[in-house]
DNA sequence: CCTTCTTTTTGATATTTTTAAAAAACAAGC
DNA sequence: GCTTGTTTTTTAAAAATATCAAAAAGAAGG
């Protein structure tokens, strides 16, 4: 056995006892990532394998530095179990986040700390071979300052807009410039194993292995940003839909409106309920005479854009407040149809917008009342994100954590 | 080992080994469930076990009566192989359709071969006991009918509308009487474990296993009627949300008119593109003089309803095909908002006005070109159910079947 | 009709895994 | 501080399972 048996991941064709050790060991480490510290017990009980069959297996995990003996629990009567977990150590998960104006970059280690971060990195993504090759550079050189941790990276993972199949590694919006999909072509430039995702799958992801997310297992993910995106967990599981397309929210068709969307459209969610719609709104109300924080005259009129304007809400500016409040209320419609169709435990409110916590929490949640049947909404709760702006990194080494642990059947 | 070691299913303490046979037995029934006649080399490879264990599980099996040996496959070049499948005689499964005014009840065997089916049963449906007592006497004498296929009854599955939670066996919207979940109230009456789903979604399970779904995993189907339902199969799993309450597209909120709903709100789906609204509309446009092989006079005006109304469209009425497209047509704003968000492989029309076929199939297609991101829909195909009526009692027995070879983990 | 080729099935052996019993580790009470 | 009770861990024997080689069962071609 290979100390570096995870990477046998993408290795189908093996079988029998190699194939059913990995398969455990794996489970093992499943578990250790979903429950934290565990005894002998515990995985027994779970994996439904015999005591001495789980010690041996941790006797090897340990023997690979997966694996780490934790001390004794506290004791429940009688003789107190060891308890083991992963070794942080062990292995190191690269994420990048990309998005149109800066990149965002993190190393995790295998207990899923955050071990470095680089934020807000400028960068601008354009769908354009430079662009990718920038792209690739500002990894390299964020893996260059790492210290032995780099070798031990197992995989990267990686962060897009728009339509991504993770699945297949192929990203359609941005950078699909070969008939190899991008994230082969990724691997092969940075010499490590890439795993591809759309960003606000990512995001659901990130809270929910490592956010606001409990319990839950039933929970959809809001980035509310320029655009609506949305990720959804169902039954535990990231839901990919056939080709990784779904949870297109932006353009559901709720309004009767003649504002025309990017997509074309009109009526969608997003003409109302955006960081996109704010922004309009905010600049025909100040060019219409309204009062801010921001605009002292209408010379400053072209510096306002959604981040200024998320600010200057924070410092309590009014008519900030009252358009947010009117973006929450407007969303509520769109969710509220999303929580009769899933009946989910837990909405998160997630992405730049979501920075504003209650003032678009507030009444967000009193559209819902408004909108959604009543015994569906109870079931219901909705949280702002915990992690912010980091939902997205953490996420995307997450993810390619999660991958390698994972095992299909 | 007790040769109905199936009904273990609610057993969870049993471990070691006699889980594990358990375990691996029911994983051999669920894969000739899920594909048919299968040979040994498909169930090694699928199991990940080796073919002397295979072996001696079905030669198990066999002993115990719920595999057949079906005999040799075609040969690939070399000694062809053997074939086996389920018995069909060995397990049976009772279902029950319960709707407001009948109630459909079907015995299928474990090949899912239906062995015998009541359809249109008159009966009451209504939130008392005396309605729960008749629906018990009706399963009763039907069973009273069966031969010796009775006493191998494994299970019986019951389909209600309204709220129903499957995992727990509560139903809320009807016959909630009792402390104890009304699965276990019937199972008391009846003498047999009983499993209760909710109509749309037993519906959509009957077509995903064994109606017009082949190789789809990610699946919405649609129960059209009176109201809308939908019922999903989500990577493969009927999908349930935290209570079981999800799929009530119904009462999205996506029309701006002034149309107040059953459930008190404005707005909704169901308010323009139901079997309800197709009532109400006809009977506006025949009031206002508009002709149709219906009704010859006013007289004849409160014998209009939706059965009536889609029995004369495939007659070629023309003020009915005209009206059922108008609701196809709005109804795929829905359906547009629901593939955005699912990114399904294929979408299923049923309940009673999918007997309508392509007439609303395809204005509600050219609704959907209209309303959803192309790129997204392109990938969603759009079928009319095959089941029919049946879908219900079918989707019921076969879930029954599916709870009894389910096995966590 | 026999030989050769391919693939499945069976059987014997080796390995893995479980079971069950013994040992070890700690808490609590005397 | 020792004994007893409880729970975990280790150990060795028993059971289950996989591997590998041999046999069997057809198909194809001469």
């Amino acid at each position: 056995m290979n100390k570096l048996f995870l990477t046998e991941q993408f290795n189908d064709s093996i079988s029998g006892v190699a194939y059913k050790s990995i398969h455990q060991k794996k489970r093992l480490l499943a578990y250790f990532a979903e429950h934290g510290p565990s005894a002998i017990g515990d995985l027994r009980r779970a994996l439904h394998l015999s005591v001495p069959k789980v010690t041996a297996l941790l006797n090897e995990l340990m023997e690979e530095q997966f694996v780490k003996d934790y001390g004794k629990d506290n004791s429940t009567g009688g003789r107190p179990p060891n308890l083991y977990d992963l070794a942080a150590e062990s292995a190191y998960f690269l994420g990048v986040d990309v998005h149109r104006t800066f990149v965002n970059i993190a190393l995790t280690d295998f207990q899923k700390n955050i071990v470095k971060i680089k934020e807000q990195v400028p960068y601008t993504l354009s769908n354009t071979q430079e662009s990718l090759d920038a792209l690739c550079l500002l990894i390299k050189s964020f893996m260059k300052e790492l210290g032995q941790s780099r070798e031990k990276i197992l995989g990267i993972g990686v962060n897009l807009t728009g339509r991504v199949n993770s699945a297949t590694g192929f990203s359609y919006s941005f950078f699909h410039f070969e008939e190899q999909p991008l994230s082969e072509v990724l691997k092969d430039k940075l010499g490590i194993q890439v795993v591809l995702e759309n960003d606000s799958r990512a995001m659901a992801y990130g809270e929910f292995a490592a956010g606001v997310v409990e319990q839950e297992r039933n929970v959809l993910f809001l980035n509310l940003d320029y655009g609506i995106g949305m990720g959804m967990v169902l039954d535990g599981q990231l839901y990919y839909g056939k080709s990784g397309y779904s949870g297109e929210v932006g353009h559901m068709p709720v309004f009767d409106n003649n504002i025309i969307c990017q997509c074309g459209k009109k009526g969608c969610l997003e003409t109302e309920a955006s960081g996109w719609a704010l922004e309009e709104r905010f600049k025909t109300r100040v060019r219409n005479g309204a009062t801010t924080q921001l605009v002292q005259n209408q010379e400053h009129l072209k510096t306002i854009d959604l981040e200024a304007i998320i600010q200057v809400a924070e410092s309590d500016d009014v008519l900030a407040i009252e358009l947010i409040a009117e973006i929450g209320e407007q969303l509520g419609r769109g969710i509220a149809a999303l929580i009769n169709v899933f009946n989910p435990e837990l909405v998160v409110l997630g992405g730049s917008l979501a920075a504003t916590g209650d003032y678009i929490r507030l009444p967000l949640l009193s559209a819902l009342n408004k909108y959604s049947l009543s015994l569906v909404s109870n079931d219901t709760a909705l949280k702002v994100s915990n992690l912010g702006n980091r939902a997205g990194v953490l996420g995307a080494c997450l993810l390619v954590q999660h991958r390698f642990l994972a095992t299909k059947a």
